[in-house]
Parts: structure tokens; sequence; C-alpha cells
DNA sequence: TCCATTGTTCGAATAGTATCAAAATATATG
DNA sequence: CATATATTTTGATACTATTCGAACAATGGA
């Protein structure tokens, strides 16, 4: 990922509204969740919030998937990962940087062992 | 950290000049650059690398210290680990999100036990 | 086919952001 | 104090983003 790509893809969460509607979609899982109930959820106007999707949609956080009459969104994990790897690589090199995440890992690490 | 502020923090990241003027600083590390050698290394006029450096400032990610005549800016590296452990808790939750930056940490990891 | 439902796109108003020249501020030095 | 240097602030302008009502498109059922 380069500067100009993670850049867009900040911006892109970088507004309360897309960062909210993101945030619902990792918790609502792989099923996803429509658009209707995204913005009645999150008390967005229809148009807005297809405005918000498509948005985020362009940068690859998210995609749509119809299904029948409804479209489901849900997280694109790939890209978050990659840009949780450009802000450790780029924006933290040398640095003592990254206690809290290096102790939210271990928690993460531990849960796959597990599983 | 809650949504508003993450937002603010990736909004202020959301934007070339702005990520390019952080990551040139994490380079630099915590003696900083001056206001002037930023702008000139990233080719931005005084008045719009001011502009940025004053955003950054404003959302915690960067500091300024006068140094007789220039002003010495560089990264906070607790805002940056602030917005990566909320990223990392907040949309990755419960899901396989996070292996190159556990890749990432492992390194981080080994150089910190070797110094 | 007709209608209800779900969601997007369009159009227009509004608000916010970025850029840069010029003026202002702060510091150092002769 | 006058001047040079480093940076910020101001003000004007251009550009971009956000919002939402209304129109449009797609799907499924009576």
């Amino acid at each position: 990922m380069d500067t100009l790509n993670a850049a867009e893809i900040l911006s892109a969460l970088g507004h309360e509204s897309r960062l909210s509607i993101f945030r619902l979609l990792v918790e609502a899982g792989p099923e996803g969740i429509n658009a209707g109930a995204i913005g009645e959820r999150l008390e967005i106007q229809p148009a807005t919030a297809s405005f918000h999707l498509a948005h985020l949609t362009r940068v690859g956080l998210i995609k749509g998937k119809r299904e029948s009459r409804f479209i489901h969104y849900s997280a694109n994990y790939e890209t978050m990962d990659d840009l949780i790897a450009f802000l450790t690589n780029n924006c933290c090199q040398g640095a003592s940087c990254l206690p809290k995440t290096v102790e939210v890992n271990s928690v993460t690490k531990r849960r796959r062992a597990a599983s």
C-alpha cells in the first residue's frame, strides 16, 4: 500500500458516519447487514447512507451482496488489515509505539491457538 | 478513544500531504524537523505546510517545540498508538484480521528483546 | 401486470477544506 | 534600532464533500 492509497482509506474512515458504519459491519460479521437496517440503526437517511456505503465500497473497506431485494453489506477485513500494517510499518518505524497493539495481538494469538 | 475522536485523527491522516508529513516526522525521530525543512522536503509552500502542521498538532499527532527561530516538529507516538489500538479493538473484532500486523509485531518484539 | 419494498442516483443547496500571496509575528544579529 | 530569517495568520478563491428530497431502478409477490 502506498501513501496515496493509505490516505484515501484513512480519509474514508475519517468521517463519523462511515466509521460507525464500518464498526457496525465488523460487529455484524460475515453475513452482513442490509442498507436499510444500517441507516435505521445509525439514524442516517437512505440517500445519505447509500452515499457513504458507496464511498466505503469504492476504497475497498466493505462489499455489498444482493440477496433478493436486500443488499447485504459486510466488512472487507483485508483492506483494514493492510491499513493497520501500513500504519504499523510506516508510522511507528523504529519507535516504541506499539505496547497497546502488542497486548491486543497477544490476546488474538491466544484465541487462535485455543481454537 | 471514542468514535468521534478516532474519526478526527483518521481524517487528519486522510490527506496525502499530512500523511507524508507524519511519516517524515516518524523517520526523523525525536529531535524532529523544522517547518521550513518539512515544506522544502515535501515541496509544500510555507503557508500550506503551516496549515497542515497546525491541523496535525490540533488532533495530537505531532507537537512543535520552538528552538530559537525554528520550530521543530516531531511525531506524537502515543496518539498513533491509541489510533492503532482503536482500529485493532473496534474494527477487527473477533475477525481473522491481523495476520500482517501480528507478523510485524513479532519482528518488533524480536528487535526489542535483542536490544 | 400492478403494486409495494429496497436501494441507488440525480440535482441542488449548504458546508467544509485546501491553497497561496501578502501581511503580521517572533527571534536573532549587526 | 534596523534588518534578515523562520513561521504563522489572514483573506481571497477554488475545490470538494455532505445532506436530503425527488426521481429512478430492481426485485418479488398478488
